[in-house]
RNA sequence: GCCCCCAUCGUCUAGCGGCCCAGGACUCCGCCCUUUCAAGGCGGCAAUCGCGGGUUCGAAUCCCGCUGGGGGCACCA
């Protein structure tokens, strides 16, 4: 029987970093690379770094800065160093650019624009790789002529003909390229700041990475940084390359596809455990059952060698069902607490003025075990915060029978003007006393002309629960109007 | 066009040569709980393991080819 081939695992304390570059929200591919390497980090006794990679400074912009940093913490990743900024390493880069020099490694390209673009096109009409070569050994004598003409050079990195690069990925396995395949990549700008391939590189090797853990998308570019740490003498990290998240459409999951970003999901009302434990399950599972896991499970039971190789289809609904399970799972004084800030975060309560605080503080047990996410309290409570207001869906209900809502409706306030306590089990007790007086009618048709005419909605927190929440004298003084409506159309 | 990767129910997945004519979860559909909408409980539909060849006594599991999907090919990261 053959041995099963067991992937490699990270073993004793790695130094992994998330490295987002800072031109938007934190994406899920992006808090998924970033859970994964905190839990290496964290079941390695390692170090988790953050670096911010702001080398394009027309598309880094402070604000995305601070969304990543924020949504890093609403997911409780911490980071042990940084955050550093690429835009502030200038001379580290420098220095690595002069070593690569020094070294022969790279040499400066005076093609220009349309030179460059001249040698992928003909490339492709070749049926070859677009791979761009500048002229490796121009003499001393011409770059200086050139240079005297105001041109300015690019530094691409020479990579040596014949050759390949091997990458031994903890998921992949080995993955080679072939160089021939690989362009002499820009190394520094023309202005002599760097690229992402070398400042990335220089970084992963100055900040001592032991493990890079990124998305799949990265997988071409690493033997560009393999080759850039090599030619500075040292050996490269080890490399894992995670599948990407799909969109319904199997296409990379983006803004078009609605909460792409750790921020959607957070203002539409999902909570950091189970966003955090769905990430985890995208692409990685502990065995064939368990679906939920705490954080400590999580460290100690997340291997990057079970990550999968295939790439997954991001889902809401899912999404949905863990966030609801986990809120009701929470202790009633901390589901509170998460209802609050959400309703102050997404400016609920300003909206509703004095006393929506404590409003919304009181009716949390009533919405709690009927969530799927917190963005759908309103369509649950809404009704607690404004006067009885019929929605037209509700409204076009009691319509239908007239008579049978008037009955209904008259039937329960009967009973509750009456009924010696207010409490949801005494008020559930007449009611079912007074559903089973009134013979043939089911339950559905008793109660819910009542909970329109408490609510003026159809979907709404649990009627006895809300009858009791409001009170009999404000109870019964929304039936009555209700009823009051009713018979205007009754007697026309 | 070139390079790289991937391929089990609609979706997320288990599965590492016999335990699998494939297990779990979500969705969907029934039924129960006469607290309705939900939630919860129970049950059901759903993959000839992309296709075709091998290897083997035996393959979802190994090999080859094909097809399909994804990613990458910037003085962006």
């Amino acid at each position: 029987m053959a041995v099963p081939d067991e992937r490699p695992d990270v073993s004793g304390p790695a130094r992994v970093r998330f490295a987002p570059s800072p031109t938007g929200s934190l994406h899920v591919g992006g808090a998924r690379t970033a859970l994964f390497n905190w839990l290496v980090a964290r079941q390695t006794g390692g170090t988790f770094v953050l670096r911010l990679e702001d080398t394009d400074r027309e598309r880094s912009t402070p604000e995305s800065e601070a969304e990543i940093l924020r949504a890093l913490t609403w997911l409780g990743l911490d980071w042990d160093e940084g955050p550093f900024r690429q835009s502030e390493r200038d001379a580290v880069y420098r220095d690595a650019i002069e070593r690569l020099r020094a070294a022969g490694a790279v040499y400066p390209a005076y093609e220009t624009e349309e030179e460059v673009e001249a040698q992928r096109a003909a490339a492709r009409a070749d049926r070859r790789a677009p791979v761009v070569r500048g002229l490796r050994d121009r003499s001393p004598e011409e770059i200086a002529r050139l240079e005297a003409e105001g041109r300015r050079p690019v530094w691409r990195f020479a990579v040596p003909l014949p050759g390949e690069t091997v990458i031994d990925d903890m998921i992949r396995g080995r993955v080679a390229f072939d160089h021939a395949q690989i362009e002499d990549f820009v190394v520094a700008r023309s202005d002599g700041t760097p690229t992402y391939n070398l400042a990335a590189a220089v970084d992963d090797l100055e900040m001592g990475i032991s493990h890079v853990v990124r998305g799949e998308d990265h997988i071409s570019n690493t033997p560009k940084q393999m080759l850039v740490i090599r030619a500075l003498g040292a050996e490269p990290p080890v490399y894992a390359h995670m599948p990407l998240i799909l969109g319904p459409d199997k296409k990379r999951l983006s803004k078009r596809h609605g909460a792409a970003s750790v921020e959607d999901l957070e203002m539409d009302g999902f909570l950091p455990q189970p966003v955090r434990n769905a990430l985890a399950l995208l692409g990685w599972s502990y065995d064939d059952k368990t679906t939920t896991f705490t954080l400590d499970e999580l460290i100690e039971r997340f291997r990057i060698s079970r990550v999968s190789k295939s790439p997954a289809v991001f889902d809401l609904t899912k999404l949905g069902v863990m966030n609801g399970r986990f809120m009701r799972s929470m202790p009633p004084d901390e589901f509170e607490e998460a209802l609050v800030d959400y309703l102050r975060k997404t400016g609920y309560l300003d909206e509703r003025g004095g006393g929506a605080e404590e409003l919304a503080r009181r009716s949390s047990p009533l919405v709690k075990r009927k969530l799927t996410k917190l963005s759908e309290y309103d369509q649950l409570a809404g009704w607690l915060f404004r006067p009885l207001e019929m929605e037209p869906d509700a409204w076009d209900l009691l319509q239908s029978d007239v008579k049978h809502s008037i009955q209904a409706i008259g039937g329960g306030l009967g009973r509750i003007e009456t009924v010696p306590t207010f409490e949801p089990d005494a008020v559930k007790e007449v009611l079912q006393d007074q559903l089973h007086i009134m013979g043939e009618t089911s339950a559905r048709e008793f109660l819910e002309p009542q909970r329109i005419a408490l609510t003026g909605q159809r979907v709404s927190t649990g009627l006895y629960e809300s009858l009791s929440f409001v009170g009999r004298d404000e109870a019964v003084r929304r039936y009555r109007e209700t009823l009051g409506r009713l018979a205007e159309l009754w007697t026309r």
